[in-house]
DNA sequence: AGGCGCTTGTGAAGGCAGGCACAAAGTCGC
DNA sequence: GCGACTTTGTGCCTGCCTTCACAAGCGCCT
């Protein structure tokens, strides 16, 4: 997991984090006609296992029925409120390179609670142009108008990043989604979650390389190929 | 954070998930000419404290020398080395829609040790067509010369990722990166991270909630506006 | 050559998260 | 109406990660 900040009102961020894995496998469950769940069940669809499942629960409260299980509905709700998507929240994504595009196109937003409101950049060519349905404007126009409640999504080069983040702040944001691969400097009480997509994957190449060192030598001569078609093409 | 799974060779999974970062603050050092650089700043510029990070390179070995501190492109070598990244790893990803397209052009890839090698995709008319300069090929053709070490990016809906991950498992694959919404079931020794944008923001909408909460219940009005707009479009 | 100041590397302590196991509590069958 | 069965909620323990604090080590200055 990237870091788990601080716990509120109690809740631990490890806890956080794994909420909106059970609402969407309650999402699953309740598309199949299922009413009730029990631990077992749901900590196997979220892919974690029951005592967790249980502990985490009853942070949120008693909302199982001993000897039955989970109300499904009830508990979709109870965990969509502590999340706080009862209500939609705005979406502003910033930067409409590749990432932005696809970002503004992505239809998983939508269905889970979060609406994309504005898309911004500072390219006047694309300023004006219009991407999934809404007009790109600059961060001028969107600081005319910071809405309560807005969450950032920075999908700018990295050099961009800082600046974007901090008049982000200034116009009293603060959850910031940041897909640029550099560390944002905030000031407290602005929650900056991160997504890094070549992180991700150096993470699996370590897990990758210490998988076939396991294996002994002959299995290491595969990479070492990969090796040699890099020189070819950087020669 | 997603899950930090279990160490190898003793380095803990929350030290081998912050490696990349150093590694690109160290990039970023290497850069601008800097040569020689103290655990203190480079733990502001990863953005850790001083003593995390060289507990940190603790593992790696000893590579800084006491009252100077680190030689920047010495250590950077080190942790490439221990991430696996003294050759490139190919990656396949899987999916070609708005995601899938957004990633095979991403530039990050290329620049830190990966080269997008496969673009696969199910359907036909996708098949064939060129996209960043590669050609759209299916699983079939992706299984007739699974390379070893690979890594496989899943970007496709969440009802194929399923299968999609089998396949992968069963022509050799263990890194997998998911992007889809979904929990995957992989066998022992395959290692799964998972990319999940919406769960990034329902993290980000209970600090959200909760820092409003705070502020009275005045300001939790700007809110409930909107979901007064969200009930005007969907009715 | 010797001492001084700076920085690393690490033992120890504290805190958080995960897993186990069981008591509490509710339902179902008889 | 009562007992047996099922499943939740949770106290405790264990292990990992983080933080603190300091001794060890290195270079530099005198």
């Amino acid at each position: 997991m990237t870091d788990a900040p601080a716990a509120r009102r109690g809740i631990p961020g490890a806890t956080v984090a794994r909420l909106p894995v059970y609402l969407r496998a309650l999402a699953g469950l309740a598309a199949t006609g299922v009413d009730t769940v029990s631990s077992e069940e749901l900590a196997e669809a979220a892919g974690v296992r029951s005592a967790k499942l249980r502990k985490d629960l009853s942070y949120l409260g008693s909302y199982g029925v001993r000897g039955v299980g989970y109300d499904v509905v009830r508990l979709r709700e109870e965990i969509a409120r502590e999340l706080g998507l009862q209500y939609d929240w705005s979406v502003a994504i910033i930067g409409m390179g590749n990432l932005g595009h696809a970002l503004a196109a992505y239809s998983g937003f939508a269905t889970r609670g979060f609406r994309v409101t504005w898309l911004v950049d500072e390219d006047p060519n694309l300023v004006g142009s219009r991407i999934a349905g809404l007009t790109v404007i600059d961060m001028d126009a969107l600081a005319t108008q910071p809405p309560a409640g807005l969450i950032g999504v920075i999908a700018t080069p990295p050099t961009a990043a800082q600046s974007v983040a901090d008049r982000l702040v200034e116009m009293g944001v603060h959850s910031i989604l940041n897909f640029a691969p550099c560390v944002l400097a905030v000031p407290d009480g602005v929650e900056v979650r991160k997504v890094d997509l070549a992180t991700e994957l150096q993470i699996l190449a370590f897990h990758e390389q210490h998988a076939r060192a396991e294996l002994g030598p002959l299995a290491d001569l595969a990479a070492v190929e990969v090796a040699d078609a890099r020189q070819e093409a950087t020669s």
